[in-house]
DNA sequence: AAAAAAGTTGAATTATATGGAAACTTTTAT
DNA sequence: ATAAAAGTTTCCATATAATTCAACTTTTTT
């Protein structure tokens, strides 16, 4: 509840995942960083959402979706457009951020 | 898990414009983050893909899609899926990172 | 164990992203 | 200055993401 780190928390999807199961309070809960998967992208959104202490019901009337939505979000039925992404998680408070790294020596234009 | 490779090259938006626009060789050309808008994203491609000295006719073959394709997720006329961004970048030899940052003393629940 | 709350699923609809083709414009050679 | 190459735009079709509603299942509470 209370926070320690007056700054920015963030976590680790298997951190945030402890915390679902139980394991809360891990040490490294800092910063993370993903490879840009949709698998992953769901667990995310529910993973911050449970954080908030919302349901999925609270979740969407703060966006304007129905829980449903909310839930197919959740457990990534579909692909997904940025704007969602930016939607859910702008009401969730978070911010995302995304990088592109360039491994240089990988392309070689023939 | 996914471990770091060796020689990852990142730059930021700026400097990538700053590349485009002429100005090459920026020293903190070495990691980049920015948050995730929609806008920025077309640049990015842009960026990469001149980066790999591609024309959007060649990107579009490696990727399967016509010129006009990459021109318009360039422009981005529209918002985006997550596929399409894969895609592009994973043709481009370019990984795609993102990571969810949280306040926690932000959120109110009521 | 029943009731209530939370979450999931399926079917259907609407909105819009993806994509091609061709004409057009801008940029880059020659 | 012209031609060629690269990039843009418009029109159009198709695929699929976003969304709702209602019934259903699972979880939580009492």
């Amino acid at each position: 509840m209370a926070t320690k780190n007056k700054k920015m928390k963030m976590m680790t999807l298997d951190q945030m995942k402890d915390k679902d199961i139980g394991k809360v309070g891990t040490p490294e809960r800092d910063k993370y960083e993903f490879d840009l998967r949709m698998e992953v992208l769901g667990d995310m959104i529910k993973s911050v959402r449970k954080e908030r202490n919302l349901t999925q019901e609270q979740l969407g009337k703060l966006i304007g979706v129905q829980k449903s939505q909310i839930s197919k979000l959740e457990r990534n039925t579909k692909n997904v457009t940025i704007e969602t992404i930016l939607k859910v998680f702008s009401a969730l408070k978070a911010n995302v951020r995304f990088s592109v790294e360039m491994n240089e020596s990988e392309f070689k234009v023939a």
